[in-house]
DNA sequence: AATTTATATAACGATTCGATTATATAGTAT
DNA sequence: ATACTATATAATCGAATCGTTATATAAATT
């Protein structure tokens, strides 16, 4: 399942709140992130380079620099994803009431 | 961040397909995964675990059998931030064209 | 050419993860 | 009481993850 790597991307705190910043600023450099996290620049370069192979972010190079980008299609894969588990929910959850009416019994 | 820990229980391919399958189903016995994933009963009572800690499954206690469901808010919780994500890039979509229009160097 | 700046890579260690087998527990049925 | 069924827990192991420091690279500046 290829989901999971989205996700897998965005189980760690630094990488969301990346993710968080780059669709809020729209493009930073790399080490335009390092003062505002508190681990190392090397740490923060190997955040974002998971969050690169795992289709999350681009990077472009500009002289010295490397700004970096969300690619939306992750974001879009999750919410169709969201959207349809919830319909499928949706759709099975009148059933599921009746199984529960049944023969619910508390823990 | 909390929205992290829902991320994380996603990440493992068993644990998508258990939540998708409860979707689907409802409910449904630990039991009744083993069979069809090719990993042993500890291990899926294991993924089970990790699915209630993280708050997407509850389990309720019928005889010997546990039978867990999707705990709808985790759900929620990724369609409401996956939303509010998409929401702030659109708003800064327009400036970010600007900043690329201006500056954007091809790798 | 030498230095500085921005970033990446390498080597390493601690921790976490996901799997296994073996065993425990708690109901149910005999 | 005994045995069977459904599930959980424990011990262990190899692989992956996340951090560090040290070093490499590549473009810009002097």
């Amino acid at each position: 399942m290829e989901v999971t790597k989205a996700f897998a991307a965005l189980s760690d705190p630094t990488r969301l709140a990346i993710v968080t910043r780059l669709a809020e600023r729209g493009e930073v450099d790399v080490m335009d992130l390092v003062p505002d996290f508190p681990i190392s620049q090397p740490a923060i370069s190997r955040h974002v380079k998971v969050l690169e192979e795992s289709g999350w972010v681009t990077r472009r190079k500009v002289g010295t620099r490397r700004p970096i980008r969300l690619a939306p299609g992750r974001l879009d894969e999750i919410i169709v994803w969201s959207g349809r588990l919830r319909a499928t929910l949706r759709a099975n959850y009148a059933r599921l009431d009746d199984l529960l009416a049944e023969k619910d019994i508390p823990e």
